[in-house]
DNA sequence: AACTATATCAACCGCCAGACA
DNA sequence: ATGTCTGGCGGTTGATATAGT
């Protein structure tokens, strides 16, 4: 049974939205909210379909947009989430305030992705397309880790959208149809900025269960969570990271904390991304969070493939990264990262390096650190000679 | 100046999942 | 249990802008 229009296609306008039509659909979503999209066109008096009304507003109306160029952090999170989440726009942007899916789309469709083709690496894996490296373990043994924690950050993302929506139905169940409850339902987790909270609190018995479940069975089951549904998995569960959300924001608000200038004026090297990945083992200045966020995707892949796929079997030091929260550390402990990104340097390491290097197998894992480490210093290198403005690249 | 190629991005389309009757 | 409605998502298109010849 196929599925009616969403709404009479005849007579309605397509294309460009005038200034009058955007006019009329801000004035009235201020006055009453959008409400039920089907039936807004008629009320605002605009030729169009509910549909076309809601994508106007949620990618161009609505007013907790940041548009312009993007910033070099926000480019760097999106490769990296790219390469965790692959094309899930959605779940990426809810990591980038301000930022549409639409937008973070485009922005890899048009500039992303075609910079890491042209660097020789495919946009799709994120591995360098001439990739020969089989680590003795096999070569699906990294990707399969990485595939397994990207499902398990997929179903992460989508209880946690499900939840913000809970949470909004909830605060709208107690609001009238102004606007501004309207913008905080419609955008709880995008318009969120550094001092606001980008989850609900109602999220926190999620995270908090996250964070100290032993194994993610019994975690799934302590939340009570009803439709937290696990991903299916090619893993055993016993492989599988627990997930920490409040880090995982962390991780975006602490690309927030500092300075970002916009409309791409930031640079790679001032942020610190070259230096971070040549002078590995160096600390600049010692201070926590004084380093931008450098950690590399690569390096907790790289982490990942070391410490799960050696402890496929040993709950030891499973129990380790559950209680480190070692993947959502590494993209928060940027400093330990660069520091501790070499196997096989002296330096100071946080647990899961530890984890990684204790458990690792050796050689293979070696080699595999020093693939990670050429395909993210390319990256971080040609970016870094290559600004958008001046990049031979487009 | 005229034409062509390429880049950009707003908007559309089709599909899906959840809610609801 | 089933069908319909609705909102949301990701892929794609097409109009426009810009660069190159």
């Amino acid at each position: 049974m196929g599925r009616s229009p969403c709404c009479d296609k005849v007579g309605l306008k397509k294309g460009p939205w005038t200034p009058e039509e955007d006019q009329k659909l801000l004035a009235y979503i201020e006055e009453h909210g959008h409400g039920s999209w089907r039936a807004l066109p008629a009320k605002a008096g605009l030729q169009r379909c509910g549909k076309s009304c809601r994508l106007r507003w949620t990618n161009y109306l609505r007013p907790d947009i940041k548009r312009g160029k993007f910033s070099m952090q926000e480019e760097q999170t999106i490769i990296q989430l790219h390469a965790l989440l692959g094309n899930r726009w959605s779940a990426i942007a809810t990591h980038l305030p301000k930022r549409t899916d639409n937008e973070i789309k485009n922005y890899w469709n048009t500039h992303l992705k075609k910079r890491l083709d042209k660097m020789g690496i495919d946009p799709v894996t994120h591995k360098p397309k001439n990739d020969a490296l089989v680590s003795t373990e096999g070569p699906s043994k990294s990707a399969a880790n990485l595939s397994h924690m990207a499902q398990w950050e997929s179903a992460r993302l989508e209880a946690e959208a499900r939840l913000v929506r809970e949470s909004k139905l909830r605060s709208s169940s107690h609001s009238s149809s102004s606007l501004h409850h309207t913008l905080i339902g419609t955008s709880a987790v995008s318009s969120s900025s550094s001092s606001a909270p980008m989850i609900p609190p109602s999220s926190l018995s999620l995270d908090h269960a996250w964070n100290n479940g032993s194994s993610i069975s019994t975690t799934v089951n302590a939340t009570r969570v009803s439709d937290l549904e696990s991903p299916t998995s090619t893993l055993s569960e016993n492989n599988a990271p627990p997930i920490n959300i409040t880090s995982v924001i962390e991780f975006v608000g602490s690309s927030e904390r500092g300075t970002v200038k916009e409309e791409g004026e930031q640079e790679w090297n001032k942020l610190g991304y070259h230096e971070s990945f040549t002078h590995l083992g160096e600390y600049k200045d010692g201070k926590e969070n004084s380093m931008p966020f450098t950690s590399s995707l690569h390096e907790l892949t790289m982490t990942m493939a070391t410490t799960w796929g050696s402890s496929t079997s040993g709950a030891h030091a499973h129990a380790h990264v559950a209680e480190e929260g070692c993947f959502t550390n590494l993209l928060l402990n940027a400093n330990s990262g660069a520091r501790s990104l070499s196997p096989q340097d002296g330096g100071e390491s946080n647990n899961c390096h530890d984890n990684a290097r204790n458990s690792g197998s050796g050689s293979s894992n070696a080699d595999l650190y020093e693939e990670n480490k050429n395909y993210w210093n390319n990256i971080l290198n040609l970016m870094n000679y290559s600004s958008p403005s001046d990049s031979p690249m487009f």
